[in-house]
DNA sequence: CAGCATCCGCTTTGATACTG
DNA sequence: CAGTATCAAAGCGGATGCTG
C-alpha cells in the first residue's frame, strides 16, 4: 500500500496494517497459532492465493509475521506472529467489539467456527462462577468447538468433549443468538437449533456487561 | 469496498471502516469535532477531493458520520461523528498506541499539530501531580498547541497561552522526542529546538508507564 | 471560496490456471 | 503443499471543471 505520508502514529500504523486482508491474517494467526499456508487459506475464505502470498511477504518484511521451518515429522513452513504482531491483539479486540452489533444474520457470509474463540473468551463470562464448571460443545460451522468455564471466565477450543453438559447444534447466527440471549430457545428451535443435555449449563455462558 | 463475506465481527467491522482513509477521517472528526469539508481536507494531506466526498457519503450511509447544516452566521455544512462513530475511538487509540514506536523521524511526512491532541492526552501524564499545574505552548507544525496539566492528566488544545510556563519550538519529531524523553535537551537544541521559560515545567509532561 | 463531480492514468485486487 | 503467472476489473490519486 501507498504510505499516507503523515507523521501521525495512527497513519503510520495503517501504513503497515491498513491493507486489505492484513488484519484478518493477524486474526487467523492469533486464533490458530502457527499455521500452514493451506490452513490460512481455509480460514480466509475469499482471499486470492496470490494475495495471501503477497501479504505474508509484506508482513514478514514489516516484522509482524515470521516464517519458521517446522522440523520433521511436520516438515513444512509455518507462519506465526512475532511479538510485534501479537501486540496487534488489542486492535483486533477493539475492532471486533465494535463490530459485534453487526452480527445479525449470517446471510451469504462464510463462517469458520474457530472464529468464535476470541469473541467467546472476551465477550462472555460464567453466569454462576461459584457453581461447578461446565463444558459445552458447539456444533456449528466447519468443526466442533468445546466451551468450558474456568474461574468465572470462558475458554473455547476446537475439538470435541468427552462428557459435555450440553451440546448445541444449528446455524451459526442462531447458535450465537442463543448464547447472546437475543434469540429465545423456542425461536431457536423453530430455526433448527437442537440442544442435547442440560439447558441450564448452556445458560452459564452469558455476555459480559459493557 | 467489497465485503469480505465473512460472518465474523472483525470482518464486518472492516467492511465498514477498512477502506483507505476512513479511519483517518474518523481521527480528524474525533480530534477537531464537527468540521467543514475544507478543514477536513487540510487535516488529511494527500487525500484526493473526490475520495473525501466518496468516503463521507459512505460513512454517512453507514451511520458513522452525520451531516449537519450549521445555522447562520456559519451557514455551511458540517460533518460530525455519530454516536456509533465516536465508539470507534477505542479502535483509534489501540492502533495509535501500536503505531507509537514507529514515530521516529518525520522524514518526508506531512504534519498537522492538532494530531498531537490524543497522543498527548492518552500517552502522557503529569510527572508531579501534587505540584501546581503548569501550562506549556508547543510551536511546531501548522499551529501552536497549548498543553496543560489537570488532575495528574494532560490536556491539549490548539491555541496560544497567555502566560505559559514554557514555550518549546522546533521540528515535530525533535519536539516529540524531547517530550518522550528519547532526545535529550542538548541534542534537541543542536537540532534547532528552542525552549523559552522554565525547562522544569516541560519535564512535568512525561510518558505514562505501559 | 466551499463542496463537490468528471475524466484519465496508474496501482491494487480478484479469479483462474499452472508448477516444483 | 506452497506457492507463481497471467489477465481483467475495480480502486485510487491528481488535475480540472462546475455550481451556489
Amino acid at each position: 500500500m501507498r504510505s499516507y505520508g503523515q507523521y501521525c502514529s495512527l497513519a503510520r500504523a495503517l501504513d503497515l496494517v491498513g491493507d486489505r486482508w492484513t488484519l484478518l491474517i493477524v486474526r487467523e494467526l492469533g486464533v490458530r497459532g502457527p499455521s500452514r499456508y493451506t490452513d490460512l487459506r481455509h480460514g480466509l475464505p475469499g482471499i486470492a492465493t496470490n494475495m495471501l502470498a503477497d501479504r505474508l511477504r509484506e508482513m514478514e518484511e514489516n516484522g509482524i509475521v515470521a516464517r519458521v521451518e517446522a522440523p520433521p515429522p511436520i516438515a513444512t513452513t509455518l507462519f506465526e506472529l512475532t511479538r510485534r504482531g501479537q501486540e496487534l491483539m488489542p486492535v483486533l479486540f477493539a475492532l471486533g467489539r465494535w463490530g459485534a452489533p453487526l452480527m445479525g444474520e449470517q446471510g451469504e457470509d462464510e463462517f469458520r467456527s474457530h472464529w468464535l474463540k476470541y469473541p467467546l473468551e472476551r465477550l462472555f463470562a460464567d453466569a454462576a462462577p461459584d457453581e461447578p464448571p461446565v463444558t459445552l460443545e458447539l456444533r456449528t460451522g466447519d468443526e466442533p468447538i468445546v466451551v468450558t468455564t474456568v474461574d468465572g471466565e470462558v475458554r473455547a477450543h476446537p475439538g470435541t468433549a468427552e462428557h459435555p453438559d450440553a451440546v448445541i447444534s444449528g446455524d451459526p447466527d442462531v447458535v450465537i443468538g442463543v448464547l447472546r440471549g437475543s434469540v429465545d430457545l423456542r425461536t431457536a428451535k423453530r430455526q433448527g437449533v437442537r440442544i442435547d443435555g442440560d439447558a441450564d449449563a448452556l445458560a452459564r455462558v452469558r455476555p459480559k456487561a459493557g
